[in-house]
DNA sequence: AACACGGGGTT
DNA sequence: AACCCAGTGTT
């Protein structure tokens, strides 16, 4: 008779074996993870995977990389071109804060993409993940990555919650490295692929709506599952977001006249959108802010993506 | 801590 | 129609 597996939140050892073998044999072939993919790859892909699926990502990635190559041929480009490649992936301000961060690459960093979590978490755009996320995965260091797929593995394997909640709060970051494997022991190997792994197994297995218990590599030291897998609580759930008639959606809308009309009188291109039941007064507001954004431009009557008004 | 910020596939 | 996605910046 064997004892119970003891609790994987004092003891993860038996959790990072476990799933880093189940990387190793499961992992996709993306391509930002090959072994040729430049730091400015990653960092790219970084920067499109905010909030955006990786099947959408995917194409979006070569035609930026084959067109700007390094942080100088992107540090360079129009910014219509920019929001024109970076097309329907949505949040199109992450597009110029991506070309910034190639400026200050440039200017700053002599063109080669920093090394340091610090120095990373400095470009626009870069927050707490994508830093720790660079750092890690293109240049081997050991920083504690937590992303949405992180969050909820840990909520589950480790606190025994179906969901993270809504926040990443204080608690969560404390959970996330008090199981994240010492990097001593490696030179921080280890903990590198654990970053990876977690993601993964959130991504391809321990998934949001409907978890593929019975293929996880973690099930049998999984809290959550442990405890009978009980259902969200209210608390957990996330709060319903309409989108119909949201300056976001007549944003996007707008946007996406701008990437396939060219350049057009602002009159014309308002009234011609094709959401009816959006007055003139909000798609007025929208054009405004996207202009405060730096994502359109107005010369006399004109509108079109910035530069694109000679 | 709560919001704004795109867009499309899935349930 | 709601939910979800390799988050960040602002208030």
């Amino acid at each position: 008779m064997t004892a119970a597996a003891p609790d994987p939140l004092t003891a993860p050892e038996p959790v990072h074996t476990a799933l880093t073998s189940w990387y190793h044999r499961a992992a996709r072939d993306l391509p930002w993870r090959r072994r040729d993919c430049s730091a400015w790859g990653v960092l790219v892909s970084e920067a499109m995977l905010q909030q955006t699926p990786v099947s959408r990502v995917v194409p979006r990635w070569h035609e930026w990389m084959r067109r700007w190559p390094t942080p100088q041929h992107a540090a360079e480009a129009p910014v219509a071109e920019i929001l024109t490649v970076w097309d329907r992936l949505g949040y199109p301000r992450r597009a110029l804060r991506l070309q910034e961060s190639a400026q200050v690459i440039v200017d700053r960093h002599g063109g080669q993409v920093p090394q340091t979590a610090a120095e990373l978490r400095q470009l626009p755009g870069v927050g707490e993940y994508t830093a720790a996320a660079v750092a890690c995965f293109a240049f081997d260091q050991p920083e504690v990555v937590v992303d949405t797929n992180i969050r909820r593995v840990h909520a589950r394997v480790f606190a025994g919650d179906a969901l993270p909640g809504k926040t990443y709060t204080s608690d969560q970051r404390r959970l996330a490295h008090s199981v994240f494997p010492d990097p001593a022991v490696d030179d921080g190997e280890l903990a590198c692929t654990w970053n990876i792994a977690v993601m993964e197994l959130g991504a391809l297995v321990c998934t949001a709506r409907s978890p593929s218990c019975t293929a996880c590599p973690v099930a049998e030291f999984c809290a959550w599952r442990l405890a009978g897998s009980p259902p969200p609580t209210e608390q957990q759930r996330t709060r319903a977001q309409t989108w119909a008639g949201t300056d976001r959606q007549v944003r996007g809308a707008i946007m996406a006249a701008l990437r396939t009309g060219g350049p057009a009188a602002r009159s014309d291109l308002l009234a011609e959108l094709p959401l009816p039941a959006v007055d003139m007064v909000q798609r007025s507001r929208c054009m405004e802010s996207l202009i405060a954004d730096g994502l359109a431009e107005q010369r006399q009557d004109k509108v079109a993506l910035p530069g694109a008004l000679a």
